[in-house]
DNA sequence: AGGACTTTGTGAACAGATGCACAAAGCGCT
DNA sequence: AGCGCTTTGTGCATCTGTTCACAAAGTCCT
């Protein structure tokens, strides 16, 4: 989607109306389908085999409408006056985000943050793979992390070929963040995670996205603010 | 805000057509103005005093149009034929924001990611001060972290009301995430940050984002199947 | 002062996402 | 088999967001 345009969460990228077209698969539900997997997989372990659009709906705190419409565009996989069986849609939603293939994972950065990911147990489920950890630091390099020794900075190409990287991690400095991501990218990494502060500048080719604190709570400030001058303006009018 | 519907960078919420109204400011443009704000707060640095719409549309990956019209909405900033004053643009949209209030946060869980962020620096800036570190566990209460000490869960209800917490910041495990954001809903905190891996129930008015590394992982693994599976579809028509 | 040039701000067309409401489809009971 | 109940899947209206394209407004140079 996204148009030569934004990356992150949000806006994230429209990804152009030519892949729509491909998948069929509105960008919109595609960030929605990891939450229904979620959900299911929680559903599942507690025994439960069958669910119905609204009790799903209700789980994943969205309407059920949206949920059925998400869930259409993935085919038919549900039973009318009966609902949807659990498992199988797991399958369906796995099978349509692509989580029946690998990804092998590099992390660059092994700071606070790179630490805490690298030590992410949620990571290494639903088929992604942490294969490499990547600082520039010297005192850090040769360190290891949940069984994984961290390389330097200047192996990233060889790591990274390697072990056929799909997905770059960047959790450096926003200084050097750029350049990680120029390296990966001339490696031949096509989806980048990044949690540095910036914005990345990227072919069309490649994804994007970004999991960024400062604009979280930016945002949550602006509606804060709003609630609190909330009581002033409505007794103003 | 928030419908009762969905949380998280994504599809947030959509905050109802009324909270649109009064404040004039679509959420998809308050999703940006961060990013704006960020890439002209480098912009300062590097001693640029003025910057055109496509000049700090590129530097912001959007489109310059988009740029304009999200501007717009805050009023008319620009001169014509010059662009926007970085110092000015600045300021109004922290004004905007709500960035020229003072934020209080207080963080649950100090694992991992807890600690990441404890220690995260972009955190104080802008407003937001990290007031308060809260662990369930009894083994990590008392430690020292970036000059805060860590308090216990038990203590949760004193420590939001002493420090006026606004935002809170949920970096706990799955299990626990639903029971503290209730716990902090009911002290009156009426911002979270989500970052454990579960959909929080909350009222209405009640804003909650989440960050989600697995989320992340799994539209990025979206798009990565799309490219691979990209040659032969085009090749098979 | 005036004209060429630049850049903003915005109306209008378009695109995408959401929500409503209901027909179609299946189940289970008699 | 038939009837009533439940729940899916979707056409349609609506709303939100994006993009285009241009008039209005300003600067700079002569």
């Amino acid at each position: 989607m996204s148009l030569p345009d934004s990356q992150g969460p949000d806006s994230q990228s429209p990804h152009s109306p030519l892949s729509r077209r491909r998948t069929g698969i509105p960008e919109a539900t595609v960030a929605r389908l990891p939450v229904y997997l979620r959900v299911l997989g929680s559903l599942a372990e507690s025994g439960v085999t069958t669910v119905s659009s609204d009790a799903l709906a209700v789980a994943a705190g969205v309407g059920s409408a949206k949920l059925r419409k998400d869930l259409s565009h993935l085919g038919s996989y549900g039973t009318r006056g009966v609902g949807y069986d659990v498992e199988y849609l797991v399958y369906q939603i796995s099978r349509t985000l692509g989580l029946t293939q690998h990804y092998s994972v590099a992390i660059i950065g092994v700071g606070n943050l790179g630490h805490a990911l690298a030590n992410y147990a949620g990571f290494a489920s639903r088929g992604f793979q942490i294969v490499a950890l990547v600082d520039a630091d010297p005192r850090r390099v040769g360190e290891q992390i949940n069984g994984l020794e961290v390389r330097h900075l200047d192996e990233l190409e060889t790591v990274v070929k390697e072990h056929e990287v799909s997905i770059g991690v960047i959790a450096t400095p926003a200084a050097s963040a750029q350049d990680v991501c120029d390296r990966l990218v001339s490696c031949g990494v096509t989806s980048v995670l990044n949690f540095a502060p910036i914005v990345l500048a990227v072919p069309d080719s490649v994804d994007v996205r970004k999991v960024d604190l400062s604009i979280e709570l930016q945002i949550l400030a602006f509606h804060e603010q709003r609630k609190s001058s909330h009581a002033s303006e409505v007794g103003a009018g």
